[in-house]
Parts: structure tokens; sequence; C-alpha cells
DNA sequence: AGAAGATTCGCAAACGTTTGCTATTATACA
DNA sequence: TGTATAATAGCAAACGTTTGCGAATCTTCT
């Protein structure tokens, strides 16, 4: 069927050992010989099955990417800094959406180890128990975990610094004055916005005139930021802001206000954490605690390549990239007074 | 290192065959040394070598996704159906950033190949030579596109019902008494985007009172969105209605009217395409053509194990998806009796 | 010119599977 | 009991590479 080395060696008169010599790297075979079996190998269009040869050189130059669903822009955006960074080692990317669901993600990690991947970077970890984290990190292939996990230092990890980032948050929001504050997150085991929420919270207990936040669990997507918003606003009609655990679910908790007939910021001041494209998008603006994702992604394989290069030298790496705020226009100053000032306030009659 | 077939052969006493054929399916194997070998299989924890598999079986159940750039959240959205399809399957999904770079997408292609993946699933090759497309056409694995090729019949097909795609939108925007009509769009060479304009501009001229749109060509993102819409109002200030070939070029350019202190709809009218899932979120939720993506990806990738299936029946298989208008907010009638009639304008002191 | 060393290249094993073929044993039937 | 047939399991080739080792040739130096 498709061309291959015992073709070439054929065609041009030489051991397929000097054909694989010659296309590889040239050591310890003629320059004139070389040159014809390059140009014989051109002739025919040959390409080297690597299959074949990942079977003997036992690398496969295959990376995979396990995350929750790449429909998430956050993920979308961290899986082109990924695959971005994966082309340039030479390597592909495949592509798993685990929901976060133990078994699928389990499931998921024994067909890569069947498929014999370099390595493997994965969004979460947490979901799953002590044992498959033990098996896991026994498996033999690298592993770069998204997540800060505290508990397991047999993987390595690439984080933003999520609890600062949930700091930067409860300060700006204690800033513009707010005292009746919630919180909208993910379940306790999600390990990202675990972090944003110990930021936030603490951040907001050490203030001089300690505030204690509403926390609302639930799922952490468009609809669950929706939902939980909606019940906020049932339950504590009088809450001035919201933090979102992340921007999806300050979107879903701008389609609840907006429901409800409330206006941001004008009633309710809203701060989400990502920094996605649409942010900035959305009315109005989102202010938001940035992550750099691309970037992270990109961290991520550069340290996996790594790993997968010299298999002996199996040191874990920890690399935690900062957040910043980013000033938008969903918040506002409590104050009526300051609000003026700043002209953020569109009811003055009614101050 | 790892656990190999061997291993297994040797604890439980047989031979490799019986090994390899008692964990595939079971056929001319004793039910009780089956048994056994399982059980030391599960023991050992042995765990297959595809790669190896693959070089005798001549698949390697992976599929690629050749798109521009995952995090549109067009292609985000195509990719988890591509992904669940694939993975249903049993096949596994390297995901491939092209950029709509011809040079990147050959080079793509060639080490895809030289992977021996099992079938391509590609955004587009309209950006390549007829040359190319035929290397393509050759090369032995199938490929699936995303947008109709009327060129060249080599290949299968999936796509949305692009050009009434443009048409409903054109007979929206003409339904709501617009004459001076935009249409935001891409290079000519974007097969999806030539439809959607085509459609469109015909329905347009073929209207009992024929209009003429004014169409601006350039970058199909959010910053491309926001600067021909820059250009749109600099050069054509009196244009009333906006068809963005894509929904993120509809946010851009819903930027740049926030940015020139224009309001939508009260100001300017604007109908997108896709619906992608913030189109709901933004101010105002946006009016778009819907593209059932998930659906797409699914589909296409199910074309794609059916093709690899049987090497030897490769008839191309054509599958077109219907489209659909959602009427959000963003467009207004523009009479200004019928704008009261149904209470879309916010300035009936100006009427 | 002869020896030592370097260069070039072929041979064959190895990677871990699948699978056609064959040998052996068990089963059924006359 | 003997023979035809079916069930079971082993042998070995094949998939397409890479790579250690050794043979042959060429180069260089004395």
């Amino acid at each position: 069927m498709a061309v291959t080395i015992k073709d070439v060696a054929r065609e041009s008169g030489v051991n397929i050992s000097t054909v694989s010599r010659a296309l590889n790297h040239g050591y310890g075979v003629n320059e004139q010989t070389r040159e014809r079996v390059v140009a014989v190998a051109a002739r025919l269009d040959y390409r080297p099955n690597r299959v074949a040869r990942g079977l003997v050189t036992g690398r496969t130059h295959s990376l995979a990417l396990v995350l929750s669903d790449i429909r998430n822009p956050f993920f979308a955006e961290l899986a082109r800094g990924a695959e971005d960074a994966a082309r340039a080692g030479n390597c592909d990317l495949v592509l798993c959406n685990s929901d976060l669901d133990p078994d699928k993600q389990m499931q998921y990690v024994r067909s890569l180890l069947e498929k014999r991947v370099d390595g493997i970077l994965m969004n979460s970890v947490a979901v799953l128990s002590r044992e498959q984290q033990a098996r896991l990190a026994a498996c033999g292939v690298p592993i770069v975990l998204l997540n800060r996990s505290a508990l397991n230092r047999a993987f390595s990890t690439v984080c933003a610094d999520n609890e600062t980032g949930g700091a930067l948050a409860a300060k700006y929001l204690l800033g513009l004055g707010h005292r009746k504050i919630a919180h909208l997150t993910g379940p306790r085991e999600h390990g990202n916005l675990s972090d944003r929420t110990r930021g936030f919270i603490s951040t907001l207990q050490s203030a001089k005139d300690p505030v204690q936040p509403i926390v609302l669990r639930g799922k952490f997507n468009f609809s669950g930021g929706c939902e939980l918003t909606k019940q906020l606003l049932d339950e504590h009609p009088d809450v001035t802001a919201i933090f979102a655990g992340n921007d999806v679910m300050a979107f879903g908790a701008v389609r609840a206000a907006l429901d409800r007939g409330l206006r941001i910021p004008e009633d309710l001041s809203l701060i989400g954490f990502d920094n996605i494209e649409f942010a900035s998008v959305i009315h109005p603006p989102l202010t938001t605690i940035h992550q750099p994702m691309y970037e992270m992604g990109h961290a991520a394989i550069e340290i996996l390549l790594r790993l997968a290069r010299d298999k002996n030298k199996q040191v874990p790496e920890h690399r935690t990239l900062g957040v910043e705020l980013i000033e938008r226009q969903s918040c506002r100053q409590l104050s009526c007074i300051n609000s003026i000032a700043v002209n953020s306030c569109n009811r003055p009659a009614s101050c």
C-alpha cells in the first residue's frame, strides 16, 4: 500500500538501515549516498510510519489534554496554548473532555496509557479517590496538573495564583464599600475554585471590619451562575455585590439579574474570574480577575516535554502564574456621595 | 518496563497468541483457559500496547480535527461534538489549530498521515491550491470537510445550510424595513462565509425592491468585526442594519458601536450567525442564525468512523444540517409607526 | 608499504502485537 | 473401535521502523 523504508532502500540500492540513518540524522553515512537516498525518498513521497517508529523508540510524540469541557472558553484558550507548545515540541495533542466525571477520567487515562502517550496534562484529579491518584502517579507517564494539589506532590503542577485572585476581588469590593457580599462557586472538591473561595473569604474576614459572605455552591457554568443568582436574590434580596468563581458563572449572574429587573452595576455589583474574551464584550463590561490561560497551557506542555525528554530524572516542577484585577464597569462604589463623584450612578435624583 | 503480552503468557502458561485471542474476542480458546488468562491479565494490570497493535492491524483508532482556532466558540462546540462521537467509536481525537494558514494546514496533514490517523476532519481546505487538494484526496485516509466544496467531490462533507441562513437574515432585515444594509464577512476563499454572503446578497437583490448591501471583508474574529464596523461607520454613517458573518464578528460590531456612542438596536440593528452560547448573554441579546454545531461535529466523525471501518467502499457522503433564525433583541423595526406598535423604540419623543 | 584508525554500510535483532497455518487433542458418529 | 470432524493451542511470520555490532573499504601516518 503505502511506500515504506524498504521501497526507498531497494530503489536507492542500499540497506534499510542506511536509509534510516540517512533520513534521520546522517551520522555514519556517506554524503553522496545520503543525497541519493534523500532524493529517492522525496521522489517516492516516502512518509516514515511513526507507529512503527514509536514501537521501537518507545516515544509516540503524542501528549494528551484531559479537561472538563472544551466549550468552556477558559479551557479553549488553555488548549490553544497547549497545542502551540506541543506543536513547537513536535508533538500532537489529543483532546479529552472528562466533564469532571471520575470514571470517565480514569477511563480516558487508561486509554491514553494504552496508546502510550508521552505525557498527560490534566485539568483536575481532585475528584479522584486517593487510591486512584496513587495509581495515576505510579503509571509511568509524566503528568502535569492544572490546579495545585497540596496533597499529592508526585505530580507537576501549573496554576494561576487563585488564592491571591480571590483576595484581590475581596479587597476591591471592600474598597468600594460593599458589606452584603455573596460568592458563587462550585463544589468543594474543585481545587481552583476552592482556592479562590479561600482567598476571598479569608480576606473579607480579616478586614478591619470583618465581613461574612454568603457562599453558594452549584454548577460552575452559565446555567449554574444563573440558578445560584436567582436563589441568592430570593433568599438575600439585600446583597449588593457578587463575586462569581468564574466569568461564565458571572454571565449567568448577569442573565439572572436582567430577568429579575436588576441593573448592573446600579443595583448589583459583579466581579468575575478568568477574564475570558467575552468578559469585555458583555454589557456592562465585566470587572474580573485575569489569569494567563494561554500561558498556563503553554507552560504545562513545556514541562511535559521536558519530563518526556529524559525519562530518568523525573523531578516534578511547580509553576504558579500571576493574576491581576481588570477593572471594567460591572462594580460601583456603594456610598452615594462617591458614586456621584465617579459618575457611575444613573439615578442622581434618587440619591 | 511495562508488562507485555509475553508476561501474561508466561504467567498463565500459554502462548502469546492464545493470550491475544483470549483477551480480544475468545474465538478458538477454551472457556477455562480464557478465564485463567483474563484473571492473570487483570492481576498483572496488563495494558495492551496499542502502538504495536496499530502496526499490525493498520488502524490507530485516532482521528484528527483540523480547525482554524479552538478559541472560536463555534469550533469549541463542534470539537465537543466530534470528541463525543469519536469516543463513542472508541477513537481519540487529536486537535490541530491551523489558523487557516495553508502551509500550516499541509504540515499538519503530513504529520497526521505519518502518524497513520484513521481519518481527518477539516475545517476548510478552500485555502489550499487545487494541486494540494488533489494530493489530499489521494492520500489514502478518509477526509471529511466542514464546508461544502462544490469543486472537489472527492471528499465527504458536512455543513450547515449556510446559504439558506444568509437568505433568512436578508428576509428578516427586509421585513423590518431596512434598506441601508451592510454585511461583514471574511475573505472570498472562506467557504462557509461565502455561502452565507451569497444567500444574503442574492435574497436582497431579488426582493421586490432590490437592495444592494455594502460588503466589507476582513478578519472574521472579534477584532475584525470591530475594525470593519468602525470603517463602515466612517464611510457609511447612514447604515441601519448589519449582518455579521458570525457571532464573534457581531460581538466586535457591538463593541465598535458602543465605542462610537451608538445603541443597538435603537441606532443600529445587528444580526449574527452561529448562535454561540454568549449570543444570548450579551446586551442586547443577539438575534442570529442558529447552526447545529455540536451535531455537525458529531455527524462528521460518524462519517469518518464509517469510512475508516471498511477501507474498500469509500463512497463520499454529504450531509447538510438545517439552520434557523433565533429572534432576540438586536434588531428593530425601522418604520416608526410599527416600532411603536411593537414597543421596541425607546425614544417615542423623537418619532 | 604496512599498520592503525576512521568511515561507510549491511546484517539481524528488537519493539509488542495479530493472525494464518498447522499440530494436537477431544468429540461425535458409524 | 476406528474414522471424520470440531475444538484448542502453539509456531512463526508479519507490521515498519531503529540501532548495536561487525565487516569491508578508505584514509592517514610512519
